[in-house]
DNA sequence: ATGCCAGGTAACACCTGA
């Protein structure tokens, strides 16, 4: 089994203790994270092989940044979502683990508000990743697509949809686009296997918002068909945010069968 | 209508996040 996990840390410094203990406790196989909010010469490495993890960052000062750890060695390592040279925001990384398990940690962008440059951004950002994602298809291997897309998906999955009606996370061009990936033939992980409304993988700071679980669903994990084959269980471990000085994100996983079953070409 | 909380940077205030 291969226990995969996506997380936004929000800072992997300052959030460095609970991502220790949370390794040790959940031992997942393969962690993709997302803001981690360094780059990637000040990326706390040791800390993390430490704890026989093999590391692969794709950073940036102040803002976003993503990574992998892998307990496997990580190779072929693709770093910037393809299709625009001059995108310097760092969102995206890919490689393979496991020897057979193409993996992709996601930060894709907020957009709100949606009257400002930020919007059209996003949107710009999920065409790429539409036409990237077509491409990896393709080919007919296991791919992971996972991290924090900044779309909810469907009404139950906000604790207040009123409040995001006009918001940049539900509005109908961020929410066509995701559906024209997942589309293209992909598999939610978590909602494959898990029915039940209003599970939130991000709660804000504000208001009290964990303590009256008014959160939202906007960490996701897509499967390629070849990958949802391999697919056991799935679900959101709401542990790491209810502890001191925690991430708003908290880690969604899911796992999948060692070996790829046999396929007809 | 706005701030709420948190992190980073740089500076004792501002930007960003969702």
């Amino acid at each position: 089994m291969v226990k995969v996990a996506t997380w936004n840390v929000n800072s992997v410094k300052a959030r460095l203790p609970i991502i220790l203990d949370w390794l040790r406790d959940f031992a997942p196989d393969v962690v993709l994270l997302q803001e981690i909010k360094c780059t990637d010469d000040s990326f706390p490495r040791l800390e993390i092989e430490e704890l026989g993890y093999n590391l692969e960052t794709h950073g940036q000062k102040t803002y976003n940044g993503v990574a992998i750890a892998s307990k496997s060695t990580i190779e072929d390592v693709v770093k910037g979502l393809p299709g625009d040279a001059n995108d310097e925001q760092a969102r995206y990384i890919e490689a393979t683990v496991f020897g057979n398990l193409r993996v992709a940690s996601i930060y894709l962008p907020n957009g709100n508000p949606i009257d400002s440059e930020k919007f059209p951004y996003k949107l710009k950002w999920m065409d790429r990743l539409r036409k990237h994602t077509e491409a990896c298809l393709s080919a007919d291997q296991s791919y992971v697509f996972a991290g924090d897309y900044n779309i909810i998906q469907n009404d139950d999955d906000v604790y207040d949809a009123t409040k995001f009606a006009h918001d940049a996370l539900t509005h109908p061009e961020s929410r066509g686009r995701f559906r024209s990936i997942v589309f293209m033939g992909l598999t939610d992980a978590f909602r494959a296997l898990n029915n039940a409304t209003h599970q939130y993988s991000y709660w804000d700071y504000k208001a009290g918002s964990w303590q009256k679980d008014n959160g939202l669903l906007i960490d996701h994990i897509l499967l390629s068909p070849v990958a949802a084959d391999r697919l056991v269980c799935s679900g959101i471990d709401r542990n790491p945010r209810g502890k001191e000085r925690p991430s708003d994100h908290t880690p969604v996983w899911c796992e999948l069968t060692t070996e790829a079953p046999d396929h007809p070409v």
